[in-house]
RNA sequence: GCGCCUAUCGUCUAUCGGUCAGGACACCAGGUUUUCAUCCUGGGAAGCGGAGUUCGACUCUCCGUAGGCGCGCCA
């Protein structure tokens, strides 16, 4: 039987590093025996999945030269690869569940559930989860119900006591009592499936033969186990590799680290590089190797030497490994990276007419520009704070800042045009006031060019890092936002802006 | 709170019961270099704790401890 592996990646939000890794591992497992790699768009999330995000996961995935035999571009003998466009297939397999009364319609209103919720965590025994009320119905009942137009979901239903007995390819047998697994929703009221059942139905139609993926859905494999079982299918073998961390070694999060591909892409990181780094998180070669390509990772790839301690992702070592590549590189070869990074003609044409009032002599134009050009740029906390308004204020302007430009569909210059205008009028300050601090932590001065423009080409993951990196610069002079501030203030970017965090 | 997973230098890791516990990043020192960087050489730095199995445990078992993840009509 021939392997086949499957990275599926949900659009809703930029490229993530975790991807990149996982995508890595399921790559170098098919190439190593032959065999095949999917990509399948996992889309079932209606209200944040994007095509924009979709288009830059796959775009990303390429850069790094993980290539895939099947996906939603170059299509492939089981198509379609994006689950929204596989919703019958979902809809049809949950029907055969319910008739074998192996998923139940629950009409049980989100605000039961909330309420149920909130009980529950106060007992504190230990339970949280749906009481399955609904699992009790007769089929007539709910049959009736369900006439009388009434919105249900499908749950999974699931043993009472027992154990679930799992196996995972690098943990041997894994025990999770029955108990302590949530009857899952499997079809949402919407009627599209939830990861766990398009997943399953998925993988199996694929015939995805080695499920890889992070260790995340380790306590979430009884159900899917459950529902090979149901539908009658062999299950795939499963791997679950650690997470990737922050310094703190909670769950990698940009939050403390950039975690998006195309900030790595902008910041002048070797795609090579990455895949190199991201080779070294959790795996080793037997030879000890430490520099490696991907085909080199490829050809001698066993899955049996991945590390199951949750690796630090640790930036200094891969900017030193990028350093040694850049290194090695011919004079020509390093002057073509430059240019197809973004040294070229086509930004300086976007550059140009912005710089081109400031200029006096020709000289001006590098000094002026080099903050599109930089990853970090190096000023004094204390520049953040001589812009009339106090460090709190800025700290929390930056935050919001963040959270709006995530939120943002498009990264056009209206867009971020009409991100800080609105923040202005929101925030009772004049958009130049509001600027102030922003052109220190975008450009790293007070004088220097237009702002919106800048933030444009910088993209928006390095405009992200730049307000990171000032909220840090502002740390530092003692005027971090407390976890508590932070949680106000989302509370308060709810209602204000009407987004969520 | 409950369940599961994990545990070697600060960090990434090697070790398939017997090693002076090795390498890489970072750090420190010295050398080359007009400065710096590079490069070279050297150095400090680790088996979470406690029982057990064994002639012998970093390695196997158990109990602690710590960390992580999960407990959504998100994936």
């Amino acid at each position: 039987m021939k392997i086949r592996t499957r990275i599926a990646p949900s659009p809703t939000g930029a490229p993530h590093i975790g991807t990149a890794y996982v995508a890595l591992f399921n790559y170098a497992f098919a190439k190593h025996q032959g065999g095949e790699f999917i990509l399948r768009i996992e889309d079932t999330d209606r209200e944040r999945s994007s095509r924009e995000a979709e288009q830059a996961i796959l775009a990303a995935l390429k850069w790094l030269g993980l290539s895939w035999d099947e996906g939603p571009d170059v299509g492939g003998s089981f198509s379609p690869y994006r689950q929204s466009e596989r919703t019958a297939l979902y809809q049809d397999a949950a029907r055969r569940l319910v008739a074998k009364g192996a998923a139940y319609p629950c009409f049980c209103a989100p605000e039961r559930l909330a309420e149920l919720r909130r009980a529950q965590t106060t007992v504190k025994d230990g339970f949280l989860g749906y009481d399955g009320r609904c699992a009790a119905l007769s089929s007539q009942e709910a049959q009736r119900r369900i006439q009388a137009g009434e919105a249900h979901v499908l749950r999974l239903r699931v043993p009472a006591e027992g154990d679930c007995v799992l196996r995972d390819g690098l943990r041997g047998e894994v025990r999770i009592p029955w108990n302590k697994v949530d009857h899952q929703v499997l079809l949402k009221a919407d009627g599209f499936p939830t990861y766990h059942l398009a997943n399953v139905v998925d993988d199996h139609l694929m015939e995805i033969t080695h499920v890889i993926r992070g260790e995340e859905w380790l306590s979430s494999l009884p159900k899917h186990v459950l529902l090979y079982q149901a539908f009658g299918w062999q299950p795939p073998e499963f791997y679950h590799l650690p997470l990737l961390r922050n310094p703190d070694k909670t769950k990698l999060s940009k939050r403390r680290n950039p975690v998006s591909i195309l900030y790595y892409q902008r910041a002048g990181i070797l795609p090579e590089t990455l895949i190199n780094y991201l080779g070294l998180m959790a795996y080793s070669f037997a030879d000890g190797r430490e520099q490696f390509t991907l085909a080199e990772l490829a050809e001698s790839f066993d899955i049996k030497r991945v590390s199951l301690g949750g690796p630090i992702f640790d930036l200094q070592k891969l900017q030193s490994f990028n350093g040694r590549r850049l290194r090695e590189l011919p004079l020509d070869e390093l002057l073509g990276r430059l240019q197809t990074w973004g040294l070229n003609e086509e930004t300086w044409r976007k550059v140009l007419p912005l710089a081109q009032p400031r200029l006096n002599q020709l000289a001006d134009l590098v000094p002026l520009a080099a903050f599109l050009f930089a990853d970090r740029q190096l000023y004094e906390p204390a520049a953040l704070l001589n812009t009339g308004l106090s460090g709190q204020r800025v700290a929390r302007l930056l935050r919001l800042a963040q959270w709006e430009i995530e939120r943002s569909a498009e990264w056009t210059l209206d867009a971020i045009k009409q991100i800080f205008e609105r923040m202005a009028q929101l925030e009772g300050l004049k958009l130049k006031q509001l600027l102030a601090p922003f052109y220190i932590a975008i450009s790293g001065a007070v004088v220097s060019l237009p702002i919106f423009d800048s933030m444009l080409i910088l993209g928006r993951d390095m405009t992200l890092a730049r307000l990171q990196y000032a909220r840090e610069a502002l740390a530092e002079a003692g005027c971090a936002l407390t976890k508590d501030e932070l949680a106000e203030l989302e509370k308060t970017y709810r209602a204000q802006y009407g987004g969520g965090g």
